[in-house]
Order: C-alpha cells, then sequence, then structure tokens
DNA sequence: TATGAATGAGCCTTCATTCAT
DNA sequence: GATGAATGAAGGCTCATTCAT
C-alpha cells in the first residue's frame, strides 16, 4: 500500500490513484468539518464520489483511512520542512531562522484545520509511530542546524533546546495560524516567534 | 443541586457526592484510557460503581457528564492558579516568574492525561466558553503580573507578548509533564521554561 | 383493594384514601397531557406530590394504576347515566330520550381529555373486562327504556337498535364535546344527536 | 423516492421496493398485535425479515414508519372512497346512500385492526394533518352528494348534517366490521347503517 | 472492480420497579 | 408506612463493514 506508482502502465493505476485521493481529501474535509467521532465511512465516500464498498477496496478500515491521510499530511509537511532546511543551509544563523520558522509557518497554513484534527483527535490511534519518526527527523535536522552556528547557539544542552524549541514553535505555529491578538498580522506574529527563538538560543546559559 | 451541604445530617446528599464523585472519577479514567469517541457511559458506569441509570440520575447526557468533569477539571486547575498568582504578588521578577511557572507544571502533574484530553477531544462540545473564560481569566493575570515589572519587562507589545507565553508555556509545560529528553529531571526542564521565558521578556524588542 | 372504606376509624384511612386519590387525578392529568406511552410513574408520583415508593405501596404496578384510573372513570360515568336513568323513569319518550342524552353529553364534558385517552390508548390492556361489563349494563338499560315505549319505538330489532345507538351516541357525543362546525353550540348539536336518535327509533321498519 | 420505477431493468428498485412493503406489512401486523407504545422497530424488522439497519434506511425513525404506514393506509382507503363516490354519481338517492355506505363498510373491512389502532394511538403524532385533509376532502364529497338530492336531503343544516352522519358512520361502520350482535350479519347490520341514515337525511327538521 | 443495499453489534437513554434508610 | 436513590432490562438509532449483483 501506499507504494509510489511507477509512471508507464498508468491507465489502470491512474484511476486507482484518483480515487484514492478523491476518498483522502474527502476524508480531509469530513474530518475538520465534523471531528473524527462524527465522521463516517459512507459519508467520506459519498463526498469522495465513490461508493463505500470502493472505499474499502482501497483502505482496509476506517483507521486505516485515518492513518494513510495522517501519513499523506505528514509527508507533504515534510517537504515543505526539507526544502526550508536545504535552502537555509547557506545562510547566516539569523536568516536561517526566520527562513525556517517562516517555513513552518507557510507549512501550517495550508491545511491548518486537518493538521489540527489529526494531531488532536487522533491520539489514541496507534498511528503515532510514524508520526514520532517524522518528528524525531525534524528534530535531528533542527539540531544540525543549530550545532552550524556554535557562535550564535550558546545553549546549556542542545539536545533540550532542541525539545524545548520543537514544543514551543509548534504551539505557537499553530496558534500563530489559527487566530492572533487583534491588530497583530501574521507577519507580525511570526516575526515576534523568530525575536523569541533568536533570544532563547543566543543567550549564554547564565544571565552573567 | 451540587451546592454545599449542612453540615450536620448529611448522609443523604453524603451519598449522592460520593456517586456523583465515582462517577466523574470514572468518567476520567475512561476517557484518558479511550479517548472521547470510544468511551461509553455504561462503560463509566460500569467503572464508577453504579449502574447507567444513576448517571443519567446526575447527568442528563454524555455531554453533560464531560462537561462536568471539564469544569471540576478547570475549577482545580484555577485554584492552583490562583495561589500561585497570590504567592508571588510581592517577589522580584525572577522568583515570581519561577513561582508561576512551577505552579503550573505542578497544575498539570496532577491530572496530565486528563487534561490533554479534555483539551483535545472536546473541541466540538460547547463547554468552550467556560474554557476560553479561564483562559481568560489567566492571560489577564498574566497581563497584571507582567505590567508590575516594567523594569525587568521589556517588550513591544504587552498583549502580543501574553499571547505568545500563554501558547508557548501550555505547550512545554504539558510537553515536560508528559516526556523529556533523556537524562532531564523535571526540574532542569521547568528550569529551562523559566529561562526561555525570562530571556524572552526581559530583553529589548531591538537587539540593540 | 378499592374496597368501600368504613365511616368510622378514617384517620390512616382518610390519609391513604387521599394519597390514592392525589395519585389518580395526577395520573389522569399526565394521562390526558402527554398520552399512555409518554406517561410515566415517576412523573404521576411527582405530580400527585408523593414519593414512587408510595405509588407502588397503593398500585403493584403502572398498569394496575391506570386500570384504577379507568375504574374510577366508569364508575363516575356509571353514577351520571344511573341518575338520568332513573329520572327518565315515568317520563313521555321525547323527554326521556332528551334526558337521557343530555346526561350523556353532561358526563363526557366533565373529563372528555380523559375519557377519550383512557378508550382509545387502553385498548391492548386487560382492563377491557370492567369497561364492557359497563357497557352491558348500559345497554341493558337503554333496552329497558326503549321497551318502555312500544309505541314511539318501532324498530325490527331491538337488540340492533341499541347496539346502533351504543355506538353511534358514543361517537357523537364524544365528537359533540371536543369540537363542533363552527357556528354550532353545543346545545344544538346535543339537539340534533336527539334529532336522529328520535328519527331512528320512531319510524317504522319498512317505509310504507 | 418511491415513485413509479420504470419497467424495465428495475431489479434494484423491486428489492427495495419489496423490503419497504415488508417492512410496512410488518409493522401493520405489529402494532396490530402490540399497540404503538409496545411496538419496537426490532421487533418490526425482525418480523419484516430484515435488519434494523434496513428498516433506518427507508424510515428515518419510529415515526415516520408510522406515518409512512398512516400514509399507505389513507391512500388505499382514499381510493375505495373515491371509486364509490364515482359510482354513485348517477345514482337515485336511496341507492347511492346504499353504495357509499356499503363502499365505507367494504373499506374497513380490509384492515379493520390496522385501521382502529391508526387512528387510536396516533393522536400525538404530527401526522394528523394529512388524515384530517383526508377526512376533509371526504365531508367535502358527502356534502356535494347531499346537495345533489335537494328533494330526498331535508336538513335544517347541511354541514351539521354532514358532521354528524362523517362521526356516526365512522363509528358504526367499524363496530359493524369488529362485531355484532349475534345473529345479525354484516349485510343485516350495513343495511341498519343505511336505514337509519336515510331516516335521519329525509325527515324535515320539525316532526311535522 | 464498482456498487450500495443489507447487516447487526453496540451506544445512548428511559423508566418501571426495588429496597435500604 | 414513606422516601427517593439505585437498578438494569429494553428500546431507538448509528455506522463500520460485507457481499450479491
Amino acid at each position: 500500500m501506499k507504494t509510489a506508482v511507477s509512471p508507464r502502465k498508468a491507465p489502470r493505476q491512474a484511476r486507482s490513484q484518483a480515487t484514492v485521493t478523491a476518498i483522502l481529501d474527502a476524508a480531509a474535509r469530513v474530518l475538520v468539518e465534523r471531528g473524527y467521532a462524527a465522521a463516517n465511512t459512507n459519508l467520506v465516500a459519498e463526498r469522495a464520489g465513490v461508493s463505500v464498498g470502493s472505499l474499502y477496496q482501497y483502505f482496509p478500515n476506517k483507521d486505516a483511512l485515518i492513518t494513510a491521510l495522517h501519513d499523506r499530511h505528514s509527508r507533504q509537511m515534510d517537504e515543505v520542512m526539507d526544502r526550508a532546511f536545504a535552502l537555509s543551509q547557506d545562510l547566516p544563523f539569523d536568516e536561517a531562522l526566520q527562513l525556517i520558522i517562516e517555513g513552518v509557518v507557510e507549512a501550517h497554513r495550508v491545511e491548518a484545520g486537518l493538521h489540527r484534527v489529526l494531531e488532536t483527535q487522533l491520539a489514541g490511534l496507534d498511528m503515532l509511530s510514524s508520526h514520532e519518526e517524522t518528528e524525531a527527523r525534524i528534530a535531528e535536522q533542527m539540531g544540525c542546524l543549530l550545532a552550524r552556528y556554535p557562535d550564535q547557539v550558546r545553549v546549556p544542552n542542545l539536545r533540550l533546546a532542541v525539545y524545548m524549541l520543537m514544543h514551543a514553535l509548534h504551539a505557537l505555529v499553530h496558534a500563530v495560524v489559527a487566530t492572533r491578538p487583534s491588530g497583530v498580522s501574521l507577519k507580525t506574529a511570526t516575526q515576534e516567534i523568530v525575536r523569541m527563538t533568536r533570544l532563547y538560543l543566543s543567550s549564554p546559559p547564565t544571565g552573567g
């Protein structure tokens, strides 16, 4: 499942691919609109314009569908992040930081609702493995990034700093994308996240 | 209904109170174990050691039960926070900050799992009002706190700073309570949150 | 049960009697307001101002309660009818007829709603026996009445005539009490019932 | 939904139609046997030889099922009545009257039990509208009929007469179909209804 | 393969009835 | 006797899943 499709010999596969995509899209919409509890496979199939039977042809059960949706979403996010990290490669610290954070915000803006639902309502499902993988990979990249700027990044414990940033950034980006204090633009808010991050990273452990 | 009970001749009420408490406790456990969607009233009743009928004697429906649980939890959190804010009243900035953050961590340590589920899976229910109230009240107190230390708190926009802290602290506290990088104690992690907060608040807007 | 209470030594009994009456009254009200399906013993008890426990002290189960209510209602109706038949004893045919029919209308006006519900929704219960008895007794009396006026009552088959009248009058009285064509008073409508009855009874079997 | 099916390629629809019919038939049976309160959808489904799920595929809820049953029954009755009224068009008064009343009796003979339950236990449901419509239409037709014979029909108030007949006939037909005095055939009883009706309609208001 | 009617386990809720106080 | 909290069987309804066409 979920294996890449070889470019040639697409006719059959193309149909399947389109159907799978339609189903996942419908699932995303339904999930965002009604939450996991109220989302049901019949509705997803209807919204996707296919029969329930077809849905079950491609996904053995409801959880598999949600998992697949989650995986697809993760992959999309990963790509954005990878691109951001790649671009930041040769930039000075401040610019790299800004680029990365703006990238994350951008990544979350696309499907903020879906992202939230997936993260939120799916705590109980067994799909965490892939999610944690992703998290770990991003943490890894983040660690590498920080390690590249020993002069600006002066934290007592790099692993701890990465951990702090992962969680703080995650929450702030979500918040900033969803809602901001009145009169504050997304750009300004994003800038403030950058500022907080820079302050945190570039101050020596001891106040002295 | 659940108003204060007169001290003498409490047996009847005491029994009811105990039942209500047992139900709420069971609901909390079930919710944490299985999430909202998979939690069902029959199971909650069974776990509470009462019949479904009793459950419905005290809570008109499933949502009301969850809402009541949420309210109870909120009240408990509020008390902890209020206490922390009160104690921090006459302390110097650094100590006040530390006290507050340790208070929040402490508040979350009690029922972290429940807290997460309630926050997470209940987005759809109509109980948000009380939740948002609580949030607003805490934000208000936070704002007052920061305003008390104009010398140490140098942020360009106080409302924005409060907003940033609310979200970042929230996430970090949750994270820290649930899991930490190996080798990092809860105390150390909490300290790091304090450090991040202090750095963020006490640096002038412009690097200069 | 339901046995007459001896006049002396009433204190205890009086209390019970009052409670039973209150319960039956409440049951009547609830039944009229919500119908049999939606009526429930807890509500009846509450409306009667007693506990469910007390209700079950006097009535072994819900059906017994309804049956008792039905019996009480029947008895009240019977009394009215008996009185009407007694008064009509020495009157000429037309006046006797009018008196009886007005009596029936009057009897139904008091608790028309209850009467309807009892008749209607209780078809399935096993309380019909007493109901059929009452019906039979009234039919009997009606037969006697008609037999008293051989000159005016010229029907081919007396039993059939009684049967016809029982059913037609029943329906018409119900209808007339509940609703009438606009502009028609209860008195006028009652008069028309009398007219129909007289015409039916006093015409010779063959048109000749 | 239940609109006419194109003759060719009906298999799908035919199946559904059959299922719907089976459900309605089962509902009718259960309703007659146990009354509305004791009738439950699970039993209806079982009796119909389908699953509850199927029942709810065709009827959104219990009341809708009963309403549909009521509608189907009404439609059947209407057809019989319409036919009777149509046939009576050019007949002399006595024959027209006889035809109509025999028609009503015939209409009720088919599903007398169901008819009674539907009329009886369903006062509370919102299906009255259609029922009252039917009643009004029949009253209308009855009025027209009577108006066609000004020589034989001599009543003081046509609307009142129609009202009287609607109620009396209704009750008598029900009675006659369900049970009769011993020794009286359905035919004889029906004849007696005709006789009563004729006497009522053709006598001048005042005895003179 | 696609379809969608059919299935039925399971959930929320009610209410007649019991019983400890 | 009176009370009313507690009980739990039963009923309405949903929805993940299957399978005949």
